[in-house]
DNA sequence: ATTAAATAAATGTTAAAAAAATAAATTTGA
DNA sequence: TCAAATTTATTTTTTTAACATTTATTTAAT
């Protein structure tokens, strides 16, 4: 094999180990998160989206805002707040300006279930990222960053 | 808040920022690969018990065994290798030492799908780094092989 | 004003995955 | 040896996701 060739292989095997490495840590990141959560009866999907309406300090979001945030995009969040609503974590009701939208607002019992799980969860990715110091930390996140685009 | 608070407080926002990042990163390569394998009609899940299967060179692998490579960890490993069995890319037979155990091989067939599979996945774990150096490259792999621990 | 196109969300259907229960074969230990 | 425990895989049930279709509303065009 010449020189070359022999660099391009090497380099498939970095990219290959990355996908590899890239998928397990998000699974161990998933696996940690469902088992933390999974005592409150609230998926990690669901978390988000109570996450996403808390960031919206009262302001209420649509369908589609919440969609545009959610990490994992699904076609059916009206499923997904539907199971919210259930629960009593979340209010929907017709947007009067425009009525093919839907206003979706976290309840006061969705914002205290969030308080009691903040500090579980951070401590959770606390734990996720014990291994590696702050550097790594920082460098890490920029050149995860520059993966996404 | 004390200068000590602050550093904590900028800590988790850090450890945060990667959560997110890792799933981002692992949502994109899944998508990637996802869309990759389609024409084909395979899953990814199934490309790679596929791809365990190979490893084996010829050696059979039971359930268990795949179960533990596999990336996502799922219960019903038994239906994903029914599915390729129907496709005739492997074959499932009773191991005769141990009749609880099963002994899957990859066949000919789903040796040349992969053979055809293996330069599309390449380009795509390429394309999924190109915004990398190598150098950031190596130095990501290493980070992310810590967070595995 | 009326119709067509576009947008936003909901629904129905089918397929896939996760979780839990069950079954079969093997080990262990009295 | 034989019942209890363990291992390995399968089956069943429940949840979740993907895909296509439908409904309601709004916007744009004639």
């Amino acid at each position: 094999m010449k020189t070359e060739e022999l660099l391009k292989t090497d380099h498939l095997i970095d990219t290959k180990k990355l996908v590899i490495n890239i998928m397990l840590c998000a699974g161990k990141a998933t696996t940690m998160m469902n088992e933390a959560l999974k005592p409150y009866e609230i998926s990690m999907q669901q978390f988000n989206v109570l996450r996403i309406l808390r960031g919206q300090k009262g302001k209420p979001a649509n369908l589609s805002t919440i969609q545009d945030r959610m990490v994992n995009k699904m076609s059916n969040t009206t499923r997904l707040v539907d199971k919210l609503i259930k629960k009593n974590l979340v209010d929907r009701c017709i947007c009067e300006e425009n009525r093919r939208k839907v206003e979706i607002v976290i309840t006061g019992e969705g914002l205290n279930l969030l308080k009691t799980l903040d500090p579980i969860v951070d401590q959770l990715e606390e734990n996720f990222s014990q291994h590696i110091n702050k550097k790594e930390l920082i460098q890490l996140n920029e050149t995860l960053e520059k993966l996404r685009n």
